[in-house]
RNA sequence: GGAGAAGUACCCAAGUGGUGAAGGGGCUCCCCUGCUAAGGGAGUAGGCUGUUAACGCGGCGCGGGGGUUCAAAUCCCCCCUUCUCCGCCA
């Protein structure tokens, strides 16, 4: 959520900032700002009664008292009731919209980032060289399947088309690259944490899902209980709403949390023979960072969350290239995004592996994430971060591909041995 | 799943319709004493929000949301959470 005070001072530069992401929200800003008028009459007027009624029915027991005639009093305090009512009603009905408005309003870009969608993305800086193969390489799908690693056919028996089996070595090489990741952050000082897979609708409106994006997450209903929950389709949904309502103080920021979680997404629609296998399901395995900053503390906090994926994605002997996206390609919630990307060789071009990005306040506010300054009376909105650290579904398949050998075994990449055994090659 | 009880400030806790929501602990400051003690005194409700250049002046607030009433922590309804017991169960 955008903060309503820049919005009512600044609206022309609100909408440009806005424009650069590809949304034109100029109709809905100017709307905004009249209801928020309309809001703030309403609520000088009706307070105004209110505090008349505080005065005069505070005489109430001292005429009684004295054993003098209430009635004119109460004839009046009748009519202050009914306009006060009355306002309320009205209050609602603006704030209903005002809120659904403001709700709707995607975060503002950083001022350095471009404008406009993807082909404005501008690559960074790029690490290590693209691998070679001195034969014909096969494609993930294949050498998983001739491996045994995954079980893709089976999968889709249990769930539908999208889902998959981890299996035997298979299932330890993925297991092997989630402990790998959390023992990184866990030696940088984050807090591990298994939060609810399913979650409450609150959830989804804080970390920026709902109300807009609600069809792209699994919900669930029950016949007894008319509460919604849904899975989540990032641990960022869940961690976004961990300090939802609460105000932490300055000495416990920043806050550095990790978790792994699974990630369910409905992924509507195909994309092609070019993402088949396991690049895009309905159900992934991620790490997920996570940080609540001061405001200040927040830039450097970005920095640091990707290096730390980059540095994932480097110790498994990975060429790659960090991205900054251009404002449209940055999703609505993030004032700025950078992707970390990989080359799968069966794939063309660059796959994202990992994105890192910064909400500055927009989640935050949504939540009501606050934190108080040593001898501050007021309370400010954190910072939260969040960042992919990292997520397999692409990872295995380019690390698979990446590391076979000619005779169709895969070579273990040295840091995750000793989650394996000690296995070497995988044939 | 069934039955019951509870939710008031940092903590404990009183308060069943009417000024400013008791009291205690803790915390902060002061005094006395003089050295990790004891005593005395004072202070200590946050958060959100409207208005204002600011000081200030208002509104809301007793788990959340509705309702009754001139007036609700207090009465009514719905919900959430916690605890106890029973049932079921990995």
């Amino acid at each position: 959520m955008l903060d309503i005070k820049l919005i009512r001072d600044n609206p022309d530069t609100i909408k440009q900032s806005l424009l650069k992401k590809g949304a034109d929200c100029s109709a809905d800003i100017d709307r905004i700002i009249s209801l928020d008028l309309r809001r703030r009459e309403i609520i000088a007027a009706s307070e105004a009664d209110k505090a008349e009624q505080n005065r005069v029915s505070k005489q109430i027991p001292e005429i009684k008292k004295s054993g003098g005639d209430a009635s004119e009093v109460l004839a009046r305090l009748n009519a202050l009731k009914d306009k006060v009512k009355d306002a309320e009603t009205e209050l609602r009905a603006v704030g209903d919209e005002y809120n659904d408005l403001m709700l709707k309003l995607p975060n503002t870009p950083d001022d350095d980032l471009s404008p406009g969608g993807k082909e404005n993305n501008e690559p960074l800086r790029y690490y290590g060289e693209p691998h070679k193969f001195d034969f014909e390489p096969h494609n993930h799908y294949d050498l998983c399947t001739k491996l045994g690693l995954i079980d893709y056919q089976r999968g889709v028996k249990l769930a539908g088309s999208g889902f998959w089996i981890y299996r035997g070595l298979g299932a330890r090489l993925e297991w092997a690259l989630l402990n790998f990741f959390i023992d990184t952050h866990l030696a940088d000082g984050y807090e591990l944490l298994f939060v609810p897979h399913m979650l409450e609708y609150q959830c989804g409106l804080t970390a920026g899902q709902f109300p807009k994006f609600t069809d792209e997450v699994y919900k669930i209903s029950n016949p007894t209980d008319d509460r919604m929950h849904y899975m989540l389709p990032t641990a960022e949904a869940a961690l976004a709403s961990l300090h939802r309502e609460e105000i932490l103080t300055e000495a416990e920021l920043p806050k550095k949390y990790i978790s792994y979680t699974p990630c369910f997404r409905r992924e509507a629609g195909t994309y092609g023979s070019d993402e088949r296998g396991m690049v895009r399901g309905h159900q992934f395995n991620k790490v997920e960072m996570f940080q609540f900053t001061t405001p200040e503390g927040s830039s450097n906090a970005f920095d640091e969350l990707v290096g730390k994926a980059e540095a994932l994605v480097a110790a498994l002997g990975f060429h790659f290239r960090t991205v900054k996206l251009a404002a449209g390609d940055c999703s609505a919630s993030m004032a700025r995004t950078y992707d970390i990307e990989i080359q799968i060789p069966s794939m063309n071009g660059y796959k994202e592996v990992s994105s890192v990005s910064n909400a500055r306040d927009y989640q935050a506010r949504r939540g009501a994430a606050r934190f108080k300054r040593e001898g501050a009376g007021k309370t400010e909105f954190m910072h939260t971060l969040n960042g992919s650290g990292l997520a397999t579904s692409r990872i295995l398949p380019a690390l698979v591909e990446q590391n076979q050998q000619k005779d169709g075994s895969v070579v273990v990449p040295e840091v995750l041995r000793k989650y394996m055994g000690g296995i070497e090659v995988i044939k």
